[in-house]
DNA sequence: ACGTGTCCTAAGCGCTTGCTCACCCTCCGT
DNA sequence: ACGGAGGGTGAGCAAGCGCTTAGGACACGT
């Protein structure tokens, strides 16, 4: 419970608080192999080898590989949906709000792309219950982004027509950048990040 | 090579130009099959048996499961394609023209969403010769609303300072409507189709 | 010195996977 | 009447899968 509250805008690819040293290296493993080739690709032993252990020693620190997913799931959503709620409670008004969020958010999915890719496109393999409850975080995120939306559009500083609408659109925009980042691209998590905030901007059409 | 020219703007969800009728049936069965549990988790068994068969026949007509998602992957993105050159090279000012290519592109990932999530989301688990054919047509994809936007900055008519990050940024929004997209959800493709295309020129800048 | 708990491995079990093989149906031109 | 081609099946093979088990190495409090 204390592994996912922790280093919320900072780096977390490196997994660097879960003890012990072996559990990290494992999910740090899983995290690697899940993006590159999806879950059902991967294979315990491949984790295991990555991890530079053997096939056994993974079923010491987590009693299945999903476990091993729905972690990576639970602390990347957890993450994810903190750099929107810190926007969306912070100071000043909608448009900084929303920039602020789509940029730190943006920036997330590109510096940890990989995490990412796990976090938005393999949570379909999860199980009935831990799918359930990452589907409510989801919502959480959602709910989130609509909020700050829905000031702006109160404050008149706004022209959204369909706000659910635009709303999804947002955040399929932001999601999508897990897919096609690329860390020896042409750019980096930064630029990405200012470059889609002033894009949803103009999608909400924000008197600039 | 027949197969996938025809009915470029039509409903290919029926596949119904497939000969003969057991291939037909066994590559909507894949469709199917892949979009919702994802190709590795698809086994031949669960692809014959939705098409009313016995394991085996599937090798009647596919020589393996790839060819099978390479057969989808091919026809989709040559239909997809050809929705966004078509519009390219019509008629009409950049706006308009930027309008009927996400419209267009965009209704069909919702009404084909099952084949769109296949095409968008399995292609990396093809096989390295039918992954670099499918990587060209990606290529293609991405210059065709290249082309669009340069046209529409260089009449004037588009207020865009990074043209190469809004095109990656416009064809991520209107790809990832095949992830989200529910058919018994609230928005009819036609809806999606048009809210995007006007957030889309909203994101060029286009003097409305 | 020694029991204890933690972390790990070699071996392998039971099952599923993609795919093949030997054989069996019609249907059809001659 | 019949041979052959096209479309199908039941059984099953070799390989690989997730996961378990029996046991060993080592640090550490006493």
């Amino acid at each position: 419970m204390d592994v996912e509250r922790k280093n919320a805008g900072g780096r977390a690819e490196a997994w660097g608080d879960i003890t012990p040293d072996a559990a990290r290296r494992l999910v740090s493993a899983a995290v690697h192999a899940f993006a590159e080739r999806g879950y059902h690709a991967t294979t315990t032993r491949d984790i295991a080898g990555r991890a530079g252990m053997s096939p056994a020693a993974l079923y010491i620190h987590y009693k299945t590989k999903e476990e091993l997913l729905y972690q990576i799931s639970k602390v990347g959503h957890r993450l994810a949906l903190d750099i929107l709620e810190e926007a969306r409670d912070g100071e000043g008004a909608p448009a900084e709000r929303l920039a602020t969020a789509v940029r730190g958010f943006v920036r997330w999915h590109a510096e940890h792309h990989m995490t990412a890719r796990v976090v938005q496109y393999e949570l379909g393999a999860l199980g009935e219950e831990h799918h359930a409850e990452v589907i409510a975080m989801r919502r959480a995120t959602d709910a989130a982004v609509r909020s700050i939306i829905e000031d702006g559009v109160g404050a008149g500083a706004f022209d959204v027509p369909d706000v659910r609408g635009t709303t999804v659109a947002v955040l399929s925009l932001c999601i999508d950048v897990a897919r096609w980042f690329n860390a020896r691209g042409r750019s980096t998590p930064d630029e990405v990040g200012d470059l889609y905030a002033g894009l949803v901007l103009r999608m909400v059409g924000a008197d600039s």
